[in-house]
DNA sequence: AACAAAAATGTAAACGTTTGCATTTTTATT
DNA sequence: AATAAAAATGCAAACGTTTACATTTTTGTT
C-alpha cells in the first residue's frame, strides 16, 4: 500500500546524440543529459538516477542492492529513500550481462495442462520464487525435436539452471547444456540419464504396489490400460512393474486384456465400457488416475458396481481421486514434493556452484487402499 | 538428429584491448586467457568467434541473425556454417539490454494447479513460442499483495508485455506497469480495469444460460454451490447472474441452499451428500466444474439418481465433464482460445508498437447440455 | 568504361549494470 | 595526536550485443 511518487521533470530538453570524436560537446551532453531528465528506457530511472539522488555513485547503489552490508548504514538510508522516491525498479538484464547469474531456471514439462505436472510446476515455482528467482517454462508436448528448440531458447536467454522432466531426451540438447555447464537434473523418474542426477520417484515400485494389493486380493483376471509407452518412460515404468510383479504371481494377461489407451478420461471410458460389455475381467490396472477414473465412470454408466463386480486401481493420486465415487484406490507420486526439492537443488547448484554430482533422489510413493478394490467374491 | 561439431581454434590470435595504463600483469592473463579457451563465459562461443570464423565483423553477424536479408547471401552462408561450427547460441540478454525487446512475456495467475488455467498457461505458452517468445510465469495465491512482488520481479527481468488473469489488481502494481509503458492485458473477464483492454468470456452470460436451461426445464427448488466471491471477481459475475436471472423467474433461494464451497470437489462432495440429505433441492448450480463433480459423487454414494432425482449444472466444461457419470450439463469457457488470443494481442502490441486502447474481446460462452439436467417429473 | 545509386559491410559508441582496483573516510591502537 | 588497519566509496573498464554512420563493394545505366 506505500505510495510511489514519480517525478517526472517536464521540461525534458533532448540534445542530438552526438557520437564523434570531439568529446567536448558529447561530454557536456551526457551531463546536461543526467540532469534534465530520468535517464535511460522507457523514462524509468537508472541506478545513475539513483546515485545521483543519494549523493553517491552509481557502484554504491549497486552494492547496496545486492551485498546491503557493505554500505554504510547512513548512506544505506539514502539510497533506499532515493530508490522509493524515483520508484527504481532494478535491472538484473544488465547485471545478468556482466557474468552474473541472470535468477532465471528452466522447467521443461511434456505438457503445462495435466494435472499431475501442474502440481509440480506449481511447487516448483512457488519455490523459486521464494529464493527470488524466476521460472521459465516450456512444453514440447512429447516432441523430442521441439525439446531442442526449447533448450536453445531458454540458453538463449540465459537461465541459470534447468530441470528436465522425463528420462528420454535429445541428445543435442544434453550436449549444449553440457557444453555451457548448464546444472541440469532430470525430474519424475527415479533413475536419471547419463550424468545427470534424478529426482523423481519409482514409477516401477508404484505399479509394482497396485499389482500386489489386487493380487492379495485374489484377483487374476485382471486388465490393464496404459498409455502408449513408447515415448513416456513414465508409463513404461510402470507398466514394466506390472507385467513383472503378475508374473511372478503367475498371472498371464490375455492380449483383449491389454489395451492401449491414451491420457484422457473419455477415451479411456469407451475404451472400458467396451471391455465389460464382452468379457469383463475382475480388475483393472491403469497407468493413470485419469484412465482409472474413465473406468470408474463406464462402470457407472453399465450399472456395474465397483468395488464389488470389479476393481479399479490407478497410478497417481490425482485431485479428485478421493473424491470420486468410489473413491479410488491407486499409489501417490509426491509430485508438489519433487518440484519443491528440485528448486532447491538447483538454487544450491547455482549459489554454491558445486559441480559435484548430486546422488539421485528418490522420494517414495505411498499405497492408497480406499474404496474401489475388494476381493473378489468366490476368490 | 544433427550432429554439431564443436571446432575449438586453437591458436587464435587477438590483439590486446588495451585499456588502462599499467595493465601488464592482466594483459598477460588476458591473452593467455583468450588462447586457452574460446573467449567468453563459461565456454560458449560469442558473437565475435562466429565473425572471426566467418572473416567478417561482429556488425554482419548481428544482422544476419536479427534481419538475415540483408547480408549478401554468400556471406550468410559462411555466417551459418560458422555458427554452426561453432555451436554458437545468442544471447538475447545482451540484445534486450541494448534497448531490444527481451523477448520475453508474463503471465500471472491466481494459481497453476487448477485444470481451467493450465490450458489457459498451455495455450498462451504455446502460442508465444510460436514466434519465438518465451513466457515467464506466476502465481500469487490470490494474493494482491504477493502480486506486486511478482510484477516487481518480472519487470526486473525486462518483460516485454504482460497478462493478467482477472480483474482485481493492486494499484501499486499497476502503477508500475503505467510508468514504464508495459502493454497489459487483463485475461478471463469481459470488461477490463481502468485503462487495460480485456480478453476474456462473460461469465455473467454463461452463468445465466444454465440457469435458464434449469428454469425452462421447470426447476425452481435450486441450490447453489459458489466458491467465496470476495476475492474472485469470476465466481463474483457468475453468481450475480445466477441471481438475476432467477430473481426473474420469481425464484428465491433460501439461505440453507446457498451454500459456500471452495473449489475442490473432495469439500463440494461433503457439502452436498450434507444438503441432499436434510432438504434436498430439485438442482444445483455450482459456481464450477469441480464442484459440480462433487455434487454428482455425492449423488452417486448416496443413491440418488442424476438427472432423475436431482439435476446439476457446472460452469467450465473442465476435462472429464464429458466422461463424468452421467456426463455434465456446463457452460464451456473458451480458456484456450483466450490463451491465444492473449499471446497474439500482446505480441502485437509489442511488435508494431501500437499504443492505440485495443477494444475488449469477449469470446462466447455455449451452453453444452449433456445428461446430469432433467425436466422435474412433477413439473 | 565511367558514374551514380543501391547494397553490403565495417567501426565504434551505446545499453545499465557489476567489480577490481584506487582512493578516501572511519575506526582502532599506541 | 599520529599512525596503521579496516571500512566505505568512487572510478572506469568490462559484459555481448545492436545500430547510427561511414566506408566499401556491387549493380545498373548510359
Amino acid at each position: 500500500m506505500q505510495t510511489f511518487t514519480f517525478l517526472l521533470n517536464p521540461q525534458k530538453i533532448h540534445q542530438v546524440p552526438d557520437c564523434s570524436r570531439h568529446m567536448q560537446d558529447s561530454k557536456l551532453n551526457q551531463l546536461e543529459q543526467r540532469l534534465k531528465r530520468p535517464r535511460s528506457r522507457k523514462g524509468a530511472p537508472g541506478i545513475l538516477d539513483v546515485a545521483l539522488r543519494a549523493g553517491v555513485s552509481g557502484a554504491t547503489v549497486s552494492r547496496y542492492f545486492n551485498n546491503p552490508n557493505v554500505v554504510k548504514p547512513t548512506t544505506r538510508r539514502r539510497i533506499e529513500l532515493a530508490a522509493r522516491e524515483l520508484g527504481y525498479i532494478r535491472d538484473r538484464v544488465a547485471g545478468a550481462l556482466h557474468g552474473k547469474m541472470s535468477g532465471t531456471i528452466g522447467l521443461i514439462v511434456p505438457t503445462i495442462d495435466h494435472a499431475i505436472f501442474s502440481e509440480l510446476i506449481e511447487a516448483f515455482s512457488s519455490q523459486l520464487h521464494l529464493h527470488d528467482r524466476t521460472m521459465l517454462i516450456a512444453s514440447h508436448n512429447y516432441d523430442l525435436e521441439r525439446e531442442v528448440g526449447i533448450v536453445r531458447s531458454l540458453l538463449e536467454r540465459r537461465i541459470d539452471a534447468i530441470a528436465l522432466v522425463g528420462r528420454d531426451h535429445s541428445v543435442a540438447a544434453l550436449e549444449m547444456l553440457r557444453v555451457r555447464r548448464i546444472p541440469v537434473v532430470s525430474l519424475w523418474n527415479a533413475e536419471g540419464v547419463s550424468g545427470i542426477p534424478s529426482i523423481g520417484t519409482d514409477n516401477r515400485q508404484g505399479a509394482i504396489d497396485v499389482t500386489q494389493h489386487l493380487i492379495n486380493l485374489g484377483h487374476h483376471r485382471i486388465a490393464l490400460l496404459f498409455p502408449d509407452t513408447q515415448f513416456n518412460d513414465r508409463a513404461r515404468d510402470r507398466k514394466a512393474g506390472v507385467i513383472s510383479t503378475l508374473a511372478v504371481a503367475k498371472i498371464q494377461v490375455p492380449e483383449y486384456w491389454d489395451r492401449r489407451c491414451p491420457y484422457d478420461t473419455a477415451q479411456a471410458k469407451a475404451v472400458a465400457m467396451d471391455m465389460l460389455q464382452r468379457n469383463a475381467p475382475s480388475a483393472f490396472i491403469c497407468g493413470n488416475d485419469i484412465i482409472a477414473h474413465g473406468v470408474i465412470h463406464a462402470a457407472s454408466r453399465l450399472g456395474i458396481r465397483v468395488p464389488a463386480d470389479v476393481s479399479v486401481v490407478g497410478i497417481g493420486d490425482f485431485k479428485g481421486s478421493s473424491a470420486i465415487e468410489p473413491p479410488l484406490t491407486t499409489v501417490r507420486l509426491p509430485a508438489r514434493r519433487i518440484g519443491q526439492v528440485a528448486a532447491d537443488t538447483l538454487i544450491d547448484k547455482v549459489t554454491l556452484k558445486n559441480m559435484a554430482q548430486l546422488p539421485d533422489r528418490i522420494i517414495p510413493t505411498q499405497l492408497i487402499v480406499r474404496e474401489s478394490t475388494a476381493a473378489i467374491a468366490n476368490g
